[in-house]
DNA sequence: TCTTGTTTTGCAAACGTTTGCAGAGAAAAG
DNA sequence: CTTTTCTCTGCAAACGTTTGCAAAACAAGA
């Protein structure tokens, strides 16, 4: 009829003062247990239910947070933003998502937007130029995840220890040419495990070849299995498990076994065992992180901004059927021969402080 | 300093009243020109940001919009959860996601949780009892998606044509046993897809088997592949395409081909060009059923309830790599023979009022 | 019975907007 | 130069909570 009660209906039909309703949810203890009693049974039967908009304007504490993700169908996301959301709702939050469609300037807006109405942001894997990023830091709460910029509040899913297990596993195997297949060139993870990848080749002699399966999507990585293929590598580290996914594919349909011509590793423990082989990937505790965060932005609620912090999440190789030792024979596969070395294309080895 | 700037701030700085402020951004039309522009420059100038809450609380609109999924992991929902922000953003409106991990009670909860702080719900494939749903729907705005409960808004995608399209092509390319794999039992869209296979078979003299891969997992399915491939079936339709990539998965496992050995069409279309041959499948507009589901909610602000509705929007067969003709000798594959004709394993044929 | 102290409740202001109503000018009409 | 009509702006109340402060009720100590 009337809508849904308030708090102050709730009062004059109780004939008490709205102040007592209030505690009577809030500070239960400053009242006496009947009164307690009472409201609670008369919210019940009335079917009360507080207001956000009016506590939030009242108190300034929005009972939510943000969550800004580039792209929400990679299945890197997902298991986040589940996570991430069952963490807030334990803690009395609800969360708004968000996903930029991997535009820096739709997630530029999207912070502006939302900062101003919830307690704090996650930014997942930002596209945002450093710049851009320590500023937003200095001004509204906010934790990056996979994004790392000094100063800022951010939670790091680290690979490399996890990457370096992986090259000296394969080293171990026999492979001496490997490929590292990466993924948006903007990803701080992609860059974190590209040179993850070449330092630790550097100093133990083995040979990398890298390429890009840009976007990141499966068929750019599908596209790319012949020239892997053809490259004379004889096991491929890919950036995520998407794209070892589309190399496998792309494997598959050239004719090259998995793992007896090429061994694959992949990243983020994202499909591993929905492949055939079940895919040798590094698992990364992306549940931790998002609980961080969310534990982040909880405290402190006063505070405009949070303290700059860098934790860390290390990922673990986990090993499955998609490695073995290299052929007897590592003679080049029968496909169409290209440059006797092709040229190691580099893709971009910067390493500032987003690296 | 003293936090983000209000309108009263803004207002007094420049010397004229909070409403005038305010109808600048609200209704320019009703100010001079200049005016508009003066406290648009000043507002930029501070960083003003409006409040949502208070004018949540003003006007009673909320703004946002709440979107509640079973399993956000669940490689059908992300697209559906995109398109909806995607639209919703267009509409100024912000959107709330929260997961019910399929628990009904969780997502009961959820509901009345939810419900008073947004605009109005969508509820994408809900796990909870007829009549529930129509009390829910009775007295908060929601809309429901994949869920059939007369008198609700409802928008559903119908795969019932589309399956009878699969089975007329299996058909004609010679399978007469087909089987098919059922996911969540309480899902609306298992049920519907399972009588759209029963009701064409029977009316078409094809033999079908019933199995159920329960939690509509990668591994439930896989797990059941060998009982399937051994059933004597030489095709099957899965209920969605992680399903039917399980299968493959097993099937692969097993040393049967696809699609040479044993033909297989998904449903949903998530996941299809990753398999491998790429999967068959039942392409299926999510994306349309969520824009059209937040356009319901976002008409008629005031009304208390969405009236009824049944929004129905077709799925349509896409042929790919994974259905063949059945092989010429259709003799049982080389497994553990089961019994002849293993007593075709019904499961739940209810056609309630969610089915 | 009168203090004094403690527990329980009420009053009223505040949070930042929006909006109906009315007042002030300015323009148009007479 | 009035009167009327319009355009623009201001006042103040409202939305549903929370919370500091003070009043009231009660208990205890004297």
């Amino acid at each position: 009829m009337t809508g849904r009660p308030t708090i102050t209906q709730l009062a004059a039909e109780l004939g008490i003062a709205p102040s007592t309703v209030s505690r009577a949810f809030t500070r239960p203890n400053l009242l006496k247990p009947e009164t307690v009693a009472l409201v609670q049974k008369a919210a019940e039967a009335a079917g009360y239910v507080p207001n956000h908009h009016a506590r939030a304007l009242s108190t300034g504490r929005a009972g939510a947070i943000g969550l800004i993700v580039p792209d929400i169908a990679n299945p890197f996301f997902p298991p986040l933003v589940r996570a991430a959301q069952n963490y807030a709702s334990d803690l009395g939050l609800s969360v708004f998502l968000a996903d930029t469609d991997e535009d820096p300037n739709r997630e530029d807006r999207l912070i502006s937007r939302m900062a101003p109405q919830v307690e704090g942001l996650i930014v997942v894997s930002s596209r945002l130029a450093s710049a851009r990023i320590r500023q937003i830091a200095d001004s509204q709460r906010v934790a990056f995840i996979n994004r790392d910029v000094p100063e800022t509040y951010r939670v790091l899913l680290d690979t490399s220890a996890a990457i370096r297990s992986a090259l000296t596993h394969l080293s171990e195997l026999g492979h001496r040419r490997i490929a590292y297949v990466g993924g948006p060139p903007q990803s701080w993870a992609n860059k974190q495990r590209h040179s993850a990848v070449d330092n630790f080749s550097k100093a133990h002699a083995l040979e990398v070849t890298h390429f890009s399966a840009d976007p990141g999507t499966y068929e750019a990585a599908k596209a790319l299995g012949d020239s892997v293929a053809a490259s004379g590598v004889t096991a491929v580290i890919a950036f995520d498990d998407v794209i070892a996914h589309g190399l496998m594919g792309g494997f598959a349909a050239a004719g090259v076994d998995v793992p007896k011509d090429l061994s694959v590793i992949g990243c983020d423990d994202t499909l591993a065992t929905t492949t055939f082989p079940a895919l040798s990937t590094i698992a990364v505790n992306v549940g931790a992180a998002a609980r961080r965060a969310v534990a982040a932005l909880s405290e402190n609620p006063g505070s405009t901004s949070l303290t700059g912090a860098r934790i860390i999440f290390e990922g673990t190789l986990v090993l499955r059927g998609t490695t073995g030792a290299v052929r007897p024979t590592s003679s080049p596969l029968t496909l169409e021969p290209e440059l006797d070395h092709p040229a190691t294309r580099r893709v971009q080895t910067g390493r500032g402080s987003d690296s």
